[in-house]
DNA sequence: AGATAAATTCAGGATACCGGAATTCATGAT
DNA sequence: ATCATGAATTCCGGTATCCTGAATTTATCT
């Protein structure tokens, strides 16, 4: 098998990479012109492609001609099927925590080298984070949650992670290589972690991963909160009903089987954003 | 070739239905064959374009060789467009009105002949609803919220969707034509739509349309509690709250335009489920 | 382990896809 | 308001690539 060969792109991945490039585009929708040259396509190809886009409910087309996303791929979203699982499975665990603990919880996901929030439930206090909202990405290694994804990966795949992540962490304020291999093997030493870094200020928050039978981590509960909220006292507390829920979660879970292999596709991807 | 299918789909179109039927289908993935025989295209076709999805991060093989749809679907649709505007321009609103009510608050927008749930935020208390999570989609019509939409549509576009819901509506346990009608006249009138029919007991919720410049609703708010919860004396403060942040939310909307056409495939496709 | 069924690969032939050119439409300037 | 510019859409021929049937490999069940 030849590793490169990725020159020949079906039709077919062509017309998905314009749904990317909606995506990352403007909210408001993007011209066909700059979607063809985004695509690397005419614009009669683009211009096809969208129609058909558009008929099968994956795109719209907003005032100004301009295209963008539509509706149905929440629809769809909701239904992706590792995703509902895992959800499913952890909301009466995320809605538990939010009560008991009167702040903002996060379930987060392992996608090749990112952490998606596949779910998260409210507390009373306006909380700023990296993740963002439902569908949020961050790289491995950022935040919390996606810190104690990262340190509970099998050696061979953290180190490849690391690789390909750090200067995505650096262009994002993070810390330097060697406080965030400190940072991993604390966090997997103790089986959680907490802010160290300050990297938004007056904010905080505690990261535990969700451990399959192998012991890899496939997701993570963490909570985000004020910094005052988080002092000496309470710590231990939270540190250990997160954990509690977090075991109990990854007894739920299926032969849970998360897609390990790095697609090649995001390492253009990721570069072109 | 094949008997007549009367429209020649586009094979870009054929890969999108392959994408709807993994949607549809069991979450925890579907065999090659079924997907074939859903999509109505054969077996190394199928094989062929979901392995194209696959390299683009659209689909993914669970254990046992079955595909499902995979966890980019959530970082896109967290990005489609007109969602994300009105999502990020409400979530503010959903937040104060959770907090205030201690409640669970929708924001459901309208889809062709549904409404679509583009965000929730949780209150203490375990509800009950139609709309179900984000991402949810319910025959407009059918909730508060949903009802609130529907009762503000343009005269003509009201009586198509109730002429394309009717059906629906009747299968899942709702009351007769008649009454939806008298509801949704008094619903335009007052503005807002509180639970006449306990269609889900001990359950109870209001609902009130955001109208565009022109009047016609384009999204909804609305709260879903307990019965017991929504007493007389505590529905006016709420009917109240609510159509405070709705008509806020409506001033900041841009010049938003809703896709208002009719696709020709949600005849199908809603036909068809 | 053997038998059955599904998943995947392969190759030829035809379809429908692609891109340049022309036309219609929208946008901005004078 | 009219014109000029640039974008969006349509058209059409050449050909790339997509589809189907058959063969091979892989998984599943008794």
């Amino acid at each position: 098998m030849t590793i490169a060969d990725s020159d020949s792109t079906s039709s077919l991945r062509r017309a998905l990479k314009l749904l990317r490039v909606l995506a990352e585009g403007d909210p408001e929708g993007l011209r066909l012109k700059d979607i063809a040259e985004a695509a690397g396509c005419s614009q009669p190809t683009a211009h096809r492609m969208l129609q058909d886009l558009a008929a099968e409910g994956f795109a719209e087309q907003a005032a100004g001609k301009r295209y963008r996303l539509a509706l149905d791929f929440y629809v769809l979203a909701a239904r992706a099927g590792q995703a509902s699982g895992l959800r499913d499975a952890a909301r009466p665990a995320l809605l538990r925590l939010s009560a008991t603990l009167s702040d903002t919880i996060f379930l987060l996901v392992r996608n090749g080298f990112d952490a998606v929030c596949l779910d998260r439930v409210e507390g009373p206090f306006p909380i700023r984070s990296f993740t963002g909202d439902i569908g949020g990405k961050v790289p491995l290694g950022l935040g919390q949650g996606s810190l104690a994804i990262l340190a509970n990966l099998p050696d061979d795949e953290q180190e490849a992670v690391i690789r390909f992540n750090i200067p995505r962490l650096l262009d994002r304020g993070f810390l330097d290589e060697a406080s965030l291999r400190s940072a991993l093997a604390q966090a997997r030493a103790q089986g959680w972690v907490n802010t160290s870094t300050g990297l938004i200020p007056g904010m905080a928050g505690v990261g535990v991963p969700v451990l399959d039978a192998q012991g890899r981590a496939v997701a993570a509960l963490s909570v985000g909160t004020l910094a005052e909220r988080l002092n000496a006292d309470r710590l231990p507390h939270v540190v250990k009903i997160l954990q509690s829920e977090a075991q109990a979660l990854a007894g739920k879970l299926n032969p849970f089987d998360v897609a390990l292999r790095y697609p090649s596709r995001s390492l253009s991807t990721i570069g072109g954003s």
